[in-house]
DNA sequence: TGTACATCAGTGAACGCGCGTTCACTGATGTAC
DNA sequence: TGTACATCAGTGAACGCGCGTTCACTGATGTAC
């Protein structure tokens, strides 16, 4: 395992040396020579594995949504099917995951950025909101989902419960995560958290007219 | 006002061109070279004017902020008092803004990349915030607030109810803009819209416990 | 098991590019008297 | 009103930098026979 000319495995030790310079240097100093610099393999070995920077970004954007999705199920499985607690695990997973990653989820939310080949990390964040739903629509005694796309169009109102949950939660994190709600005293962060999930939670238990 | 050396407002000019730059080539072209190449003036003028990329992107950031609000204070004074109109009419403002300045509402939510002197976009960001507040507040008959702290200590809860709706409405907002609502058809937004919005007022009705 | 050869993965030098920054300059403007 | 001079705003050449990309190469691995 000493000094080998073939690495063996560049490509994961190239989106590693990624996750690292992305929380060091941010954005701003991720480059390709970089990132090769950190896996230690000279400039021009990165091609090998992928075609440019974006695609890079974009393998890198979607490990993101995978440890956000990960943690989020971590946090769910504990309190499975009770829809207070579900709304208060996913908006805690969703800000200790903004706060842990704060580049990684700037860039998720950046379509301009990613260049996803048929939007597969969308579908990470789908299975997750999915399963939100599920729990919405079990505790309505209301037949379940298994895909987003059912529930979008004129069929089914509960896409406008998920939104509220949904949006809130990411709004929150983003605010938060950007510095907009730093009016608000650490320690209030989570009652905060935990009365307005109970608020909505409550609002979501009854069906949208 | 033809060929003059001095340009007699290039600050106003480069922060134009710097706006049209943003909104044709995203934050990825955005030098100070392009800049003043699009401000039709040497390459080292800017520098006059401003320090670096960063303070320039500063300003141009404050200035959306500017445009946010003035959209927002628009578009609320036609239903003024009514809870439920101005939580809508705000959510329109919000979401119209993101759609016609996408890379503007970006970097105005990117702490990493702004140097403001004294957090200044923030506190235009406040006022609104604050009028929301005092609807709300004034539909309870309770006294009304001028800053945005005196509330979000142990002192007032209305800080929840405001970040009910603000959280909501900028996480939908974000969430539009960068694709993530792609399943849900164009026309179905202002239906949702409406409704949530409706129904997030009559959560903020209630004081909060 | 051995050998020959194709393919793959990483190297290191070279290139052109646009960037920010510096610098001596020049032309316009404002001010003192 | 005129003149002299300081200050200000913009110019254009030059610089060093790190970037992405290309290229001939080299060493390791896999496969056919």
């Amino acid at each position: 395992m000493k000094s080998v000319y073939h690495h063996g495995d560049l490509k994961n030790a190239l989106l590693d040396a990624a996750d690292a310079l992305l929380l060091r240097e941010g954005l701003q100093g991720f480059t390709m020579r970089a990132c090769a610099r950190l896996a230690k393999v000279s400039h021009a070995a990165p091609a090998h594995h992928f075609g440019d920077v974006n695609a890079l970004l974009t393998a890198v954007a979607a490990r993101g949504y995978e440890r956000l999705v990960a943690l989020l199920q971590e946090k769910l499985k504990s309190v499975v099917g009770d829809l207070h607690e579900e709304m208060y695990a996913t908006g805690l997973a969703y800000v200790e995951f903004a706060e842990t990653y704060p580049e990684h989820f700037r860039i998720m939310f950046r379509k301009d950025l990613l260049a996803y080949s048929v939007e597969s990390p969308p579908t990470a964040m789908a299975e997750t909101l999915i399963e939100l739903t599920n729990v919405i629509l079990r505790q309505r005694g209301e037949p379940e989902i298994s895909l987003l796309s059912e529930v979008s169009g004129k069929g089914n109102p509960v896409i406008k419960d998920i939104l509220i949950g949904w949006c809130y939660i990411h709004g929150y994190a983003h605010l938060r995560l950007e510095g907009q709600l730093s009016m608000i005293p650490d320690d209030a962060h989570f009652k905060i958290m935990r009365e307005n999930s109970d608020r909505l939670s409550n609002l979501l238990q009854q069906r949208a007219v």
